[in-house]
RNA sequence: GGCUCGGUAGCUCAGUCGGUAGAGCAGAGGACUGAAAAUCCUUGUGUCGGCGGUUCAAUUCCGUCCCGAGCCA
């Protein structure tokens, strides 16, 4: 056990899927008397739990752990909902724990590091006419709509990105503001947003062929552990459209269950997925310059025994 | 044994009425400000099963052989 000076720091443990930061975490946290904060986007849910690889109620025990299954199935959850839960669990317990946040999802720690647009929830009067809108006239009709009212920011998404054309339209009309008005007013004051404590960002990797064969063992595991019946319960009360569903895991399991799939292709498309989704997280975080990355478990905690006790 | 249909990119297949070929998926790289495990962008040379024949030219037509599926015996 080693004494750290306080406020604790703060350790972010970030990778790719399946690569066992979740260990790392737990390891580091035990060696420091820290806790385990989560920032994955799917693990703040309560009945997410085999497909998530969640640490189980068990394993959770030995350590306070903050921001699991603080959710429930049906719910929606945000970005902006984890900044808010997040700053709170630091101002709360950075003088109790050094405090180990441990995820996949690389926009929520953006989002808890850099702040987010302050911006109100969308009326779902807005949500329905638009669309309607799109049902009707299509994408393209979103955004040529978009070109004509902020053409900066229409050149910044493709006419394809559904997603971001929906979120931009919404919000325009909702504040009466253009996109880049909004970005513009963020900037001006995101000084005042950004975390300001010591952080350090402890990143693992693994070539990919390790990795996938780590993948291939954890989705045999998930599925012996019962991972099919977790979504057809999931199924009896989750609202049909609920995002998570649609998450990797999940969807391949209902494709399955609606016959799309049998149950080898279905064991092949989660694993596949999962790579494609690994790759995404590793593009997201080694863009961070102040990632440290390692190769192994023991050289990330020989890197924070190091920097934690020296620094501060 | 006979007949039929197939054999084209790692996979599933399209196509060339003869001028050496292209989609989807996979793979690789990238973007990312409230659904992010989402959403999206870039990236396609491969003895067109083998060998012969016809032709200026064959992956394409013809012959033959090999392999796979089906039907008939």
């Amino acid at each position: 056990m080693v004494e750290l000076s306080k406020p604790f720091p703060l350790v972010f443990i970030v990778g790719p899927t399946a690569v066992g930061k979740s260990e790392l975490a737990l390891k580091a946290a035990q060696k420091f008397s820290g806790a385990i904060v989560n920032f994955d986007s799917l693990q703040f849910f309560s009945d997410l739990n085999i497909g998530t690889a969640k640490p189980t109620v068990e394993e959770r025990s030995a350590l306070p752990h903050f921001l699991f299954d603080i959710c429930s199935v049906g719910e929606n959850y945000t970005a902006g909902d984890f900044r808010k839960a997040a700053l709170k669990v630091i101002e709360d317990q950075e003088y109790n724990f050094p405090l180990f946040f441990v995820g996949g999802s690389g926009f929520y720690l953006q989002a808890l590091e850099k702040g987010m647009f302050e911006v109100s929830d969308i009326s779902p009067e807005i949500i329905e006419e638009t669309k309607n809108e799109q049902n009707q006239k299509g994408l393209s009709y979103l955004y040529e709509m978009l070109i004509k009212q902020d053409p900066d920011y229409a050149k910044k998404i493709e006419a394809q990105d559904s997603y971001r054309i929906f979120r931009a339209i919404t919000l325009m009309r909702q504040l009466n503001k253009s996109m880049t008005q909004i970005n513009k007013e963020f900037q001006l004051q995101q000084q005042t947003k950004k975390l300001n404590k010591v952080i350090f960002k402890v990143g693992l990797k693994m070539d990919r062929q390790r990795l996938r064969n780590r993948v291939q063992i954890r989705t045999d595991k998930m599925l012996e552990l019962g991972l099919i019946e977790e979504v057809e319960d999931l199924l009896k009360i989750a609202p049909v459209n609920w995002s998570p569903l649609s998450s990797v895991g999940y969807k391949e399991v209902i494709s399955y269950l609606k016959g799309e799939y049998n149950r080898t292709q279905m064991r092949e498309w989660i694993i596949t997925h999962t790579m494609q989704l690994a790759k995404r997280q590793m593009t997201w975080f080694q863009r961070d310059k102040e990632v440290e990355w390692f190769e192994s478990t023991s050289e990330a905690l020989n890197f924070l025994g190091k920097h934690l006790t020296s620094e501060s």
